[in-house]
DNA sequence: TTGCGTGCAAAGGTTTTGCATGGCA
DNA sequence: TGCCATGCAAAACCTTTGCACGCAA
């Protein structure tokens, strides 16, 4: 069963400085291979696979959270910071330029009770992201 | 505007296959996989590389489009119905049992509305699903 | 006949797994 | 010392590309 018991975790170097450059730019979404390639550019260099791994468990831990991106190659991540409430907003993302904008409106809240209400939904602000162009890329 | 020089096009068995195959499931988003998967239970067998490079064509046509789906692993298709005003409305996805919604209201039109104008930004549901779990696999 | 379509094989890119070694507690 | 963590190599997947042959028009 899914006994979620927790596992016991060690504090290596390694997971610190993934975490550490989650956090550094919480308000992205990073692919595994961006994550290796900051962190080899710091001169902290961490194996892929590690890099993989590492953000598995984060996951569990409910640090890091996991989004499907446009490009569809390569997963993101992104550091979940509870100050700023990102589990209760919508992210916007620009196909264009691939800003990531944080949407904290009430309107967006009330649109969840719609759906919820209405058709009987559920939705988890988690792993939606509305896809879209951004105001800068929409007026070049 | 969409000008693309209209290349020529042939018809032929594997690509009309493909496309009743999309239109039998229009209310579903198939992967290039499942795809190829029914139509050799049909007996219509269709090699991977025809499925994916037919897509293409189909998408350039705008008979077809495609979506980032949940798992990430694999891109979905599905088939564009104009009379269902699919680019008009959002699609909501079960990340329980995949099921797909298609929510046809008011509200969210209003919702893109005012995001473009108190956010600046463009929202386009051709490529934006939300994913949250449906009231059966809720009630489960 | 022309040139797009097809499909096998192979390449490319991302993510996962096997396994021996390393390192936290 | 007991385990989890790490990282190389290789496997597993999804998708794209090269190439020779097939087929619609």
């Amino acid at each position: 069963m899914e006994n979620k018991k927790e596992q016991k975790s060690y504090k290596t170097r390694q997971r610190t400085q993934i975490l550490d450059c989650l956090i550094d730019n919480k308000s992205k979404h990073l692919t595994a291979d961006e994550i290796s390639v900051i962190l080899k550019k710091q001169g902290n260099e961490v194996g892929k696979t590690t890099v993989y791994r590492s953000l598995e468990k984060l996951m569990e831990e409910g640090s890091v959270r996991k989004y499907i991106c446009e490009e569809g190659k390569s997963a993101c991540f992104q550091y979940v910071d509870d100050s700023e409430n990102c589990h209760r907003h919508f992210h916007l993302k620009c196909i264009k330029c691939g800003k990531l904008i944080h949407l904290e409106c009430d309107y967006l809240s009330d649109l969840e009770q719609h759906i919820f209400e209405h058709h009987k939904f559920t939705v988890d602000n988690t792993k939606t992201v509305l896809y879209g162009v951004c105001g800068e890329c929409s007026n070049g």
